[in-house]
Formats: structure tokens, C-alpha cells, sequence
DNA sequence: TTCTATGCAAAGCATTTGCAAGTCC
DNA sequence: GGACTTGCAAATGCTTTGCATAGAA
């Protein structure tokens, strides 16, 4: 939380950034520590939370709060948006540049100091799209892709 | 919740539906609570939930998840776009019109079907920043305005 | 009259925190 | 050696839910 201390590459955080590069998918915190309890057994889940809270922090890697639901993490610590499924919850990669002028428009008729953005799609990712055999409308059939394909 | 069947004016419920259309500020479920006890002495928060989740899901209102905070309700069941202080939590309303091209650009490249965005911008208000007396960089004096001014 | 809504209290869930013991630099 | 961390468990805070009663159509 604080990173006014110096902070210490213990094993417990090592494992934890270690599994979520590993990854692309976009894991919450309890996902986090079933992923770390193969090489720490007696990892807690309190000490994930703080990790990835400190990981977070310090720019290791990127926190992820879509919605109301629970948060996510992200081994990718580059700016860049995310889709969620609204059927399953999974979390993507979007592949498409990030909207720089919106909040210099902003920041021209705003009374804020504006200090940032947040933008999230929501969809129907591919697998609950085909889940739902046939009984519904607009079935994109095309191949190309736009978004890392990695989930859940 | 459901909206499968149909649903009575109850008293709770048009006075909580008044009351979020006599404000612009973005209340929180206890908020509203509070708002509504002058006229409701005996109305329970449980029911200030329900009618909220209800009344949203019918959009007579907005229900706003921004970030993982707490949940705030918007009388404006207009889609607009908000910014919330990173200091003090409040949320005002943005001024600026709908991105509705993002959508669509992502829809040729993605896999996912697109339902929806989720836009929040991140700030300082305009009290916070008067606060923090002197003491900071970036200080805008200007005096036009983009965001509807009533807080939290 | 019938089905929906309310009040109350208890439960739920993700996350945070206090504390004594352990560990890193 | 001293500050930062850990594991454990309890606490927190917001939100949801079960149930018996009340109320709208």
C-alpha cells in the first residue's frame, strides 16, 4: 500500500508476479492464490491481496477494476483497454489504441484536473457466443480478430 | 430484479424515484436512505436497494458502477458519460457527447460481440482542488465550465 | 383476492486489518 | 538488527436474501 518504504522482492511476492506474467488471462485475486499455491502451500490469501495490491502499486503489473465485480489483475502492466464477457465475466485484451484526446478536450470545459480515463467494452465473448447454439441474433462469422485471445 | 412481471408504484418506490430526480448529485444507496427518511420515517435500506436495482433495471434511472466503489444512482436515465475526484469520491456529470464510432471500429476486429462501453474519466473537483491550498502544481484559473456542477 | 413489496435481521462476499512470529537486506 | 512481511483469523463494508406481514391492482 504505502511505497514510501522500500519494498523487498520476497518469494511470496516473486512467485506472484512470476505467475502472472506467466498468464494472459486476467485472474482475480482468489484465482491468484490457487495459481501460487503449487509452489508456496502455505501462502495466504491475505498476503496475495497485499501483494498485489503493492505489485500493483509500483507499476509491476496492472490493476484491474471493471465494473463492480471482482478485481482483476494484469500481468501486462502497459496501458491498453479490456473487454469483459457479460455471460461468463472473462476478461481480453482490446487491441486498439488508447484515446489520448479525449481528455485534453475535457480538460478545456471542465473545472476538473482531469487525471485520467478509464473504458471498458462490454461483449459476448466467442465461446458463449457458440455456447448459445443458433437461438439468437446478429452470429458474426468472420476470422479476423482484434482482440488477444486468452481469457478466463 | 426481474421485470418479468410487472411492477407497482409503491409509495417507497415513487418517493425514492422523486427524490433522485429532484437532485444532481450521483447518491449512494444510504444516501438515498437518508434522502428519503424525512417522508419514509419507517422505509428500510433493503428497500432502498431493491427499488434502486428495479428502477434502474426499468431505466427510469441510472445505477453508475464506477470503479469498484460504491454504487451511485443517477435521476438522468440519459446516457452521459461522469468523472469521479480522486480525493473526495464525488461524481459530477461530463458534458460531452456519446463515442459511438469506438464500437463499431472494434466490432471489425474483434471476436467478441459488442454490446456496450463503459467511459468514467478520473479528477480532481474543483473543491479539492481549492483545498489543497497553493501547494500543488497544474492549478487552472480559467472559468468555463463542461461539467454540471452539483457534488456529491 | 392474489401476487408483489416491505421491514427486519441475518447472511454473503470480496477485501482489509491486527497481531505475533518470521524473513530479508 | 531492524524494518518489512507473513499467516492466521477476525473484522469490515456494501449489498443481498429469507421470511412473515402489509399493500397495490
Amino acid at each position: 500500500m504505502s511505497l514510501h518504504q522500500k519494498f523487498r522482492m520476497t518469494r511470496q511476492r516473486q512467485v506472484i508476479l512470476d505467475e502472472l506474467k506467466k498468464v494472459h488471462t486476467h485472474p482475480t485475486a482468489d484465482q491468484v492464490y490457487a495459481m501460487t499455491r503449487g509452489r508456496l502451500p502455505r501462502i495466504s490469501l491475505g498476503t496475495v491481496y497485499r501483494n498485489l495490491e503493492i505489485l500493483s502499486a509500483s507499476g509491476l503489473i496492472q490493476k484491474l477494476e471493471l465494473g463492480r465485480a471482482q478485481k482483476r489483475f494484469d500481468g501486462n502492466a502497459e496501458n491498453h483497454y479490456h473487454i469483459r464477457c457479460v455471460s461468463c465475466g472473462c476478461v481480453d485484451d482490446v487491441m486498439c489504441s488508447i484515446l489520448t484526446s479525449i481528455e485534453q478536450d475535457l480538460c478545456k470545459t471542465s473545472e476538473y484536473e482531469i487525471l485520467g480515463h478509464r473504458l471498458e467494452f462490454l461483449g459476448v465473448c466467442p465461446r458463449c457466443k457458440d455456447k448459445r447454439t443458433g437461438t439468437r441474433k446478429k452470429m458474426k462469422k468472420g476470422g479476423s480478430y482484434g482482440i488477444k485471445g486468452v481469457t478466463d
